[in-house]
Parts: C-alpha cells; sequence; structure tokens
DNA sequence: AATACATATGATAATATAATCATATGAATA
DNA sequence: TATTCATATGATTATATTATCATATGTATT
C-alpha cells in the first residue's frame, strides 16, 4: 500500500482506455450509496458522535451533556445517520442508545483514526 | 474487525463517562481536516475521478471524455479536490495529470471498492 | 388519567455546495 | 507574435445542508 505503483497515463489524445476506466467505476446506484455514507462522515458533529459510538453505547441526552449543543440538532443529526445507514439504536426505557450499524464504517472510522495519530 | 466488541453504555443518568469520551474525540482542528476529506469524497463525480485515478493518471480532456459533463465542471471539481488536499497534478506540455495525493486517501477507497463487491 | 421526561419532527433562516455558461490564463505551435 | 488548445476561474442560479426554535410523540411514573 506505501509504495506508489507505476500508473498507466490516459491521455485526452488516446480514448482507448475510456472503455477499461469505464469498467472499474461504481454504477449510478453503487455511487449513491457510496457518496450517502461519505456525506454523513462529512459533518463534525456526526463524527464527533461516530468516533465515541467506536468504544460506547450513548443515549442522546449524553450525547447532549458531551457536545453541548441543542437535543434537537443532536436528534436531526441522528437522523442523517439513520437516513444513511450509518447507525441503528436499541431502545431502553425512555432512552435511544445508539451504535455503528456496521464494520465497513469501523474501518473508515479506525483508518481516519490511525491517520490523525501521526 | 468482525466480532462486535461489548460497548460501555454511557446514559444521561450519568455524566461520568463524558471526560473519558471526550479523550477519544478529535480536537476541532483536526476534525476540519477529517471532514475535508469526506466532503472531498461526498459527490458522485468527484468519487469516480477518484476511483479512476487508482488505475490511471489522467488528464482533464480525458476526464470529460469518460465523465461526458462540461470542462468546466470536470475543472472545478479537480479544484475542491485539491483544496482538500485529496489529489495533486503533474503538469506536462498543455496538459495537467492528476494523481490521488496520500494512502489515506488510497486506503478509504480500497476500503470502499472492497465494500461494494459483495 | 395526568404529568414528566426523552427523543423526534416541522418550519425556517443562514450558509454551503453543485452545476452551467461565459471567459480568462497560459503554454505550445504555426 | 498570433493562434490554437488545454485547463482554470468568475458569475450566477438551483439545490442541499446546517442550525435553531418551537412543538409533537411516545413511554414511564405518579
Amino acid at each position: 500500500m506505501n509504495q506508489s505503483k507505476e500508473l498507466i497515463r490516459s491521455c485526452c489524445e488516446d480514448v482507448s482506455y475510456i472503455s477499461d476506466i469505464e469498467k472499474i467505476l461504481p454504477r449510478d446506484e453503487e455511487l449513491v450509496d457510496i457518496t450517502n455514507v461519505y456525506k454523513a462522515l462529512s459533518d463534525p458533529t456526526r463524527v464527533k458522535i461516530l468516533f465515541a459510538l467506536l468504544e460506547y453505547e450513548i443515549c442522546v441526552g449524553e450525547m447532549v451533556n458531551l457536545l453541548q449543543i441543542p437535543q434537537s440538532h443532536v436528534s436531526h443529526q441522528l437522523r442523517i445517520l439513520r437516513k444513511y445507514g450509518v447507525v441503528t439504536y436499541t431502545k431502553d426505557k425512555k432512552m435511544s442508545f445508539y451504535q455503528i450499524k456496521n464494520d465497513y464504517i469501523k474501518e473508515l472510522l479506525a483508518i481516519t483514526f490511525k491517520n490523525i495519530k501521526r
């Protein structure tokens, strides 16, 4: 991964690579899913929530305590994370405890976490 | 990575975990960098360009051939990718050939690529 | 059943992003 | 040096996102 491999150079004077490149591109439907996950991760509030969820199951009220922002804002951000399939939650009494939905998201966050520490 | 570990549950009735959670959160300055990268990756056109750049060095005109969108749109997207530190480019004659800037971005894309193929 | 509490939703304003057309820059070639 | 070609930028409109306040929902507890 570390040594940069020799890349083929594709130049507009020669369209012969276009069809090869097209083959490795995600289909439009896949692209929506891909970019939705990245969108979910592109806001500081949501990233904070997700980093916290790597280690803890946290209820909404506790996120408010942690982030010091209005409760409705936390709920809206959680709604976005749910919409993009990034978190799920478990109800317990009156509270909702959120979890990261799948290992793909955890992997992305882990790589990001590793990358900050330099 | 695959087996979900037992997470501590942090509930608003007990703020004692807050300071522990705060420790693992990125600092505000780091958060800007983190979310900027995810922003860069949150648009379908830019993701297409980046997936292509995993295997090829590609000039702007060839991206236009590939993506079938106006040249100025490609240039604007490349500008965003440059701004967020995701790509660099090499000039050759009149052309600019773009490359992915670092291994962190390649890792994120590789994980995403792996995840589509299921 | 009434109340209180935790969370979610709706409406809105401020801001940011995406996409397009027109045009500028800047290097190569005639 | 005038022209051509590849790329970049500016201006603008359409759309999306963020953040806030007010309020609704839904579940426990009295």
